[in-house]
DNA sequence: TGTACATCAGTGAACGCGCGTTCACTGATGTAC
DNA sequence: TGTACATCAGTGAACGCGCGTTCACTGATGTAC
């Protein structure tokens, strides 16, 4: 939200104080949640890990669910981007599937902070929740692009459809790329599990 | 677990009183937690309205998420049971459809009950949480079920992901089903999601 | 460049609230004889 | 069938705990001159 009126100062030193409190406050959070669960984090424990007080915790972040960052919304995002380029020659699931298989790299680089954030979630039924929302909204998202790509003026039943599976399809691959601790490879898992997909509907 | 060296005595007064009890709470708390939103509720409110006290909510619930039954712990069982039974003429997601719309008459008769408990649902990320974990223990189950079919030892990934996409497909027409209020053709939903699901793949 | 004031990140302490537990008890139901 | 005792569902009150809020404050950073 940079309005056109608010011209982009240089960050203050204040300004990057809050950045690094805000910083070590959801780094914290992760380890702890990942280490110890989530329901046995306290938010004492969080705040004293990134060396402020409780109070300053709840300046930052409304709740103790909102200090976990799960959205890729960035993400989904690219993805929904890179889906309407593909070649007309490609299926729609190999469209999505070459899509998704090009964020691979992107993951890669969070491979540990995606391995914590499984941890945290594993550990606790509200999170699970949660990361739910969010894929929800993440097929929203993604359904919308198809329908653009489609032509259609918004996403029906079977735009969202599409959407649903992929996203199934892709979580199944990330499941097994974290599972099977290597940094490497998740393109291929990916397609691997979008061929699967084929194989097992044909 | 009627365990052979206890015979089944009929219920006397206290069994009875106590099966009452147990499901004025739980039909107390569906309803506080469809009108009201689940955090709105205290465990108060549900003794309240169940007649009870508060400490009488605990000795039947360890916690409040507990006296919710969002598991269809019988249900899967029933569509696991029916799947293998389909005709080999038919595809494995074909059965699979059969197999889900068998049992759309039972679930029918819970219609007013499914509806009030996906309105709990909705209201609360911890049940979301939840009831995630009961889809990843259905997927779990059904695995198994094609598995056996298939003549595998145990569950492999592609039986896994046949569970999975056949449960989103049915996920998809329960909520199509309870969205549009009216009690009847879930058979004909599930049958068309199904339907979709085929042309999206294709 | 230096001074005076304003802003605002961080803090401490006290509190409300709801979940869930512990303890000591009552009274209805069940059972032995 | 009737009496005496045992069991056990339900209760009230007090408490611990962690989340999240409110209030009044400090001291560092930012700004105006």
């Amino acid at each position: 939200m940079t309005s056109p009126g608010t011209p982009a100062r240089a960050p203050s030193l204040r300004d990057k104080q809050k950045i690094q409190t805000r910083h070590a406050l959801r780094e914290a959070a992760l380890k702890l949640f990942a280490a110890q669960g989530y329901d046995a984090t306290t938010t004492e424990d969080i705040a004293e890990k990134a060396n402020v007080s409780t109070r300053t915790f709840f300046r930052y972040f409304p709740t103790k669910e909102a200090v976990l960052f799960l959205g890729g919304r960035d993400w989904i995002r690219s993805v929904a981007d890179e889906y309407p380029r593909q070649p007309a020659s490609l299926s729609d699931l190999e469209a999505m599937c070459v899509a998704f298989a090009g964020t691979a790299p992107r993951l890669a680089r969070r491979f540990q902070s995606l391995l914590l954030s499984r941890r945290a979630v594993a550990s606790s039924p509200t999170l699970r929740g949660l990361q739910y929302d969010h894929q929800q909204e993440d097929i929203r998202n993604l359904a919308v692009a198809v329908a653009a790509h489609r032509g259609l003026p918004a996403a029906d039943e079977s735009c969202a459809l599409l959407a649903d599976i992929s996203l199934l399809a892709y979580r199944r691959a990330l499941d097994t790329w974290l599972a099977s601790l290597a940094a490497d490879d998740l393109a291929a898992i990916i397609t691997e599990e979008f061929s699967r997909l084929r194989e097992q509907i044909a």
